[in-house]
DNA sequence: TATTGTTATACTCTATAACTATA
DNA sequence: TATAGTTATAGAGTATAACAATA
């Protein structure tokens, strides 16, 4: 779509009290962060959620699926899909627990573990093309005041007091 | 959904290497945003979509649909219901334009200017609540941050060499 | 023919709850 | 009876495109 007014060609800016909020900020750009990732994992056929379940697959070599999806607070119905589609593609593989019946350990195929290599390092080049506009200090700086909201907001996120 | 597991009552953490990145943050920290500002408007029967119109249209007090839904960046389609729900709670009206019919002119009746008010308060605190675990430097410098980003992921943003 | 506002459609995301098989 | 995984369904949110009136 067009930013600009046909009449007079200039952008038309967002009402500065909008602006002004940090919260209408961080929203607009986490859908713009998202929008990137999620272009940018399709032409790896794949979701940044993917990306999400390989790492925490790697972290825990055998985890169970339930395990998976509380770390990375997924819902469960919606892991099955993502874990259908990365043991179609070979990145992963499901067998049944002897121990437990009910429960699948999932771990991580070597084709897995070289695509999550490609994907770390896509990551790394997301990151540092969104935030290219700030120096490596200013990263630093941004990303710890992130990190005390996400204590609050995102418990799960490691509290900065860890041990 | 519990963020503990059942076995040893620990919270699990995310995978340090996700919390590691600013673009993942943003991410979830923009979803939390979304999510308390839509539960607090809801409270006064709107949607944080409906307070960025009322502040757009007393901004321009004779804005044509179009030029609205340009300046907030939202489609057109979407715009209608929108106005459609504001007109019917009486916090403005549609007319058409005598100059040329096809145009409607929008503008906030008094009690909308009343319910912006309120929704003013509102917005400062859930602003406040979030970002209560920043001081006021803390809170500039987040601002200052992530203003810079969206000055490049946002252009609808004033650019900060504005004049 | 192009544009404004409107309506309809479809597609994604997500949340919920039923269902099975095991315990 | 409760739990792990699965499947189905519905709801919100969003994007796209067709449509009627007017220019």
């Amino acid at each position: 779509m067009s930013v600009t007014t046909p009449d007079t060609g200039t952008t038309r800016l967002l009402p500065p009290e909008l602006v002004a909020s940090s919260t209408f900020l961080l929203k607009r750009l986490g859908y713009a962060a998202k929008e990137r990732s999620l272009a940018a994992y399709e032409r790896e056929g794949l979701h940044p959620y993917h990306f999400a379940v390989l790492i925490a697959l790697e972290a825990g070599p055998h985890e169970t699926q339930g395990a998976i999806a509380d770390v990375l607070g997924y819902d469960r119905g919606q892991l099955v899909g993502l874990l259908d589609e990365l043991e179609e593609k070979g990145l992963l593989e499901r067998r049944r627990d002897p121990k437990d019946r009910r429960r699948h350990l999932v771990q991580l195929t070597a084709e897995g573990k070289r695509k999550l290599r490609r994907l770390r390092t896509l990551a790394r080049e997301i990151e540092d093309e969104f935030l290219s506009p700030l120096s490596g200090p200013e990263r630093d700086e941004l990303h710890a005041l992130l990190l005390r909201l996400a204590e609050k907001h995102e418990p799960r996120c490691a509290p900065l007091q860890a041990d």
